[in-house]
DNA sequence: GGGCCGATTGTT
DNA sequence: ACAATCGGCCCG
């Protein structure tokens, strides 16, 4: 067929041009272990017309099961459910009515946990629900595989420049659990969220 | 079924 | 400071 002739090129233009997905080894760190090192990993996505958009992850939040600001946090339900399941996945949900935000799952099979990534050095990508609507990125999404560069949604390798460093504060947004000093960002980065 | 609230953003 | 805007979840 000829889309299947389409997409075999994109695959390979894919992991050619260095967008090779990261080690699915990372996830079996704990969330609060891969929050931070997905810094200065690159989010790729395959738009339906074949283009592939990259940006540095710049900024992120660590989510856990026993955290009263995590969706999981009460338990199994139609939108949690993926964050139970293994870790590297997309987990997408909506908010506010109007906007989506994205999360890679964390924790092995059974527990819960996400890290939200907040801001990509992207144009228009600074900030979770801004990064989604940039990139096209909505519910149909979730449950995407970030290890595997065939998904539209895919994590490859991507790290610090030798100048920056981490910077730790409190979650934004949250009206629980405020003095978790969960949310990780590339110091002085332009694209942080504000 | 009802009602409240939210891991945001843009405007007043 | 506040409005926009609607799915998710708890309750009854």
């Amino acid at each position: 067929m000829a889309w299947r002739g389409v997409y075999t090129f994109y695959m390979a233009k894919a992991t050619s041009t260095g967008l090779k997905p990261i080690s699915r080894r990372l996830f079996r760190n704990s969330t609060l272990e891969i929050a931070p090192k997905l810094l200065g990993v690159n989010l790729c996505r395959r738009l339906d017309d074949g283009t592939i958009l990259t940006g540095r992850i710049v900024e992120v939040e660590a989510y856990t099961q026993d955290d009263p600001a995590c969706h999981a946090f009460r338990g199994i339900t139609p939108r949690s459910k993926i964050m139970y399941g293994p870790p590297g996945f997309a987990y997408v949900y909506f908010i506010y009515g109007m906007y989506h935000c994205l999360n890679a799952v964390t924790e092995p099979d059974g527990t819960a946990g996400a890290v939200l990534i907040r801001a990509l050095e992207y144009d228009g990508a600074n900030g979770p629900g801004r990064l989604c609507r940039q990139w096209q990125i909505d519910k149909s999404m979730n449950g995407l595989d970030l290890l595997d560069s065939e998904s539209p949604l895919w994590l490859s390798q991507g790290s610090l420049k030798s100048d920056e460093t981490i910077e730790i504060t409190p979650r934004i947004g949250i009206s629980v659990a405020t003095d978790r000093l969960w949310r990780f960002s590339i110091r002085g980065n332009k694209f942080v969220s504000k």
